[in-house]
DNA sequence: GAAATCTGTTTCCGGTGGACACGAATTAGA
DNA sequence: TCTAATTCGTGTCCACCGGAAACAGATTTC
């Protein structure tokens, strides 16, 4: 039996074998359960030794579904993204609704950022949220490099915001605290960054950074599609 | 001797001891050797050990002169990033020119992606990256809070390129040659997807995402500064 | 039944970050 | 000048990591 490819895997192209025992555990099973370990403990504590513990298995009986950590991460990703939700009529609408949902995905698992990086194989969620993305854009006047582009865009700016924050279980201010006192320390230096952080503080602003990004870079997409002259403005 | 804090080693508030033989290391050598390293075989190859032995010591010399493992990152994360450019007249410029360098930076260590992620103590040259792009801002009616989010927008966007862009020294297209092969198989259930792949490699298109992104973002920018009334536009 | 095959386990390996104790080198204070 | 304090680099040790290989028991096909 040669091992099975992550994107065998991924999309599902496998058939139980013939002869031997039937398996006790399911790749679904080890899939979910790895989820729920980095939710509970982070990326950097999922260990085949700890998730065949929580499955009450031994560590290399894993191995036994997945060839490696490699193809179980790429599982646990796709699973983790979900589907992606139903179109809506406007693109600007659409896009909107695209970014917010997706980036609850992504917060409700935040290492799903970690594993979105680089060159990988995709598999079938996360090309059905490029999809319904590229939907949305029907009917812009837009070229397909541009749609891919925007999408790049709008997937960067929602995932460097999930990226940035903070879970809050941990103490998350004793960096916040570090950057105050090093601000007082040596803020004469840092003249701009030291009004914007006072500023900031002033005004009880609770971190809209998500929709004003996504704001802008509607609005500059917006500044596009009217200068092609070829859909009417949302 | 209480160990040195990230905080007190990226500031540079230390100095020599006393008594004892004199250090045959030092911390500017080290953070230069582990960065030539992790730009030759990768952050992900970058092990003490390694270091250590391509600087003719062992291992545990090194946390003399470091904590540990993340108090050194953090360091190779502020001098791989360098100081930032010069300031330019106009807001638009000055961030076009920003966003460029910081991606020039970004791309020469691609590793330094990795580091900027989450909370984390903050280095001069980083503060110094802020500081650039917020005086680009100056001028433009727009609040600390606006400010501060839109370079976290550009940043991110610019940040999200780099981590997608694959190093071309692997095979940088086996997954190219994979998403075909995918798309050929089940692109029926993806319209969109297959018709901007098709599109976007019939034109010749060699990637400009990251200035259309720049583009769409100060686009939307202006529309905001424009809207405020207070600025004139670049 | 016998042979083939799949299961989960055991054992083993090189590599990782780091704690700790040690002898050698250096310098401050008497 | 001599001694005590302190810092240096090293050697040893540990838990943990991802994974290879061989193995015994269960199951199915012939």
């Amino acid at each position: 039996m040669p091992a099975p490819t992550a994107l065998e895997l991924l999309w599902g192209t496998q058939q139980r074998a013939r002869r031997g025992p039937k398996p006790a555990l399911s790749l679904d099973r080890i899939v979910g359960e790895a989820i729920a370990l980095a939710d509970a403990e982070g990326l950097a504590n999922l260990s085949m030794q700890r998730l065949a513990e929580r499955l009450g298995f031994t560590k290399m009986s894993l191995y036994r579904y997945v060839p490696g950590k490699a193809e179980l991460t790429a599982l646990m990703l796709d699973a983790a993204i979900g589907t992606p939700p139903p179109p809506t009529p406007g693109w600007r609408a659409g896009l909107q609704i695209w970014a917010n949902t997706i980036f609850a995905r992504y917060s409700a698992h935040p290492w799903t950022i970690d594993l979105t990086t680089g060159q990988r194989p995709v598999g079938p969620n996360e090309l059905g949220w490029m999809e319904t993305a590229l939907t949305a854009l029907d009917g812009t006047g837009l070229t397909g490099s541009e749609r891919l582009d925007t999408i790049v865009l709008l997937n960067g700016h929602v995932r460097s915001l999930v990226e940035q924050l903070a879970p809050p279980n941990t103490s998350d201010d004793v960096y916040a605290t570090q950057l105050a006192e090093t601000m007082s320390a040596v803020g004469h230096l840092y003249p701009a960054a030291t009004a914007a952080f006072a500023e900031e503080s002033a005004n009880g602003h609770p971190g809209n950074a998500l929709q004003f990004g996504i704001d802008r870079i509607l609005d500059g997409l917006a500044v596009l599609i009217d200068r092609r002259g070829l859909a009417s403005p949302a």
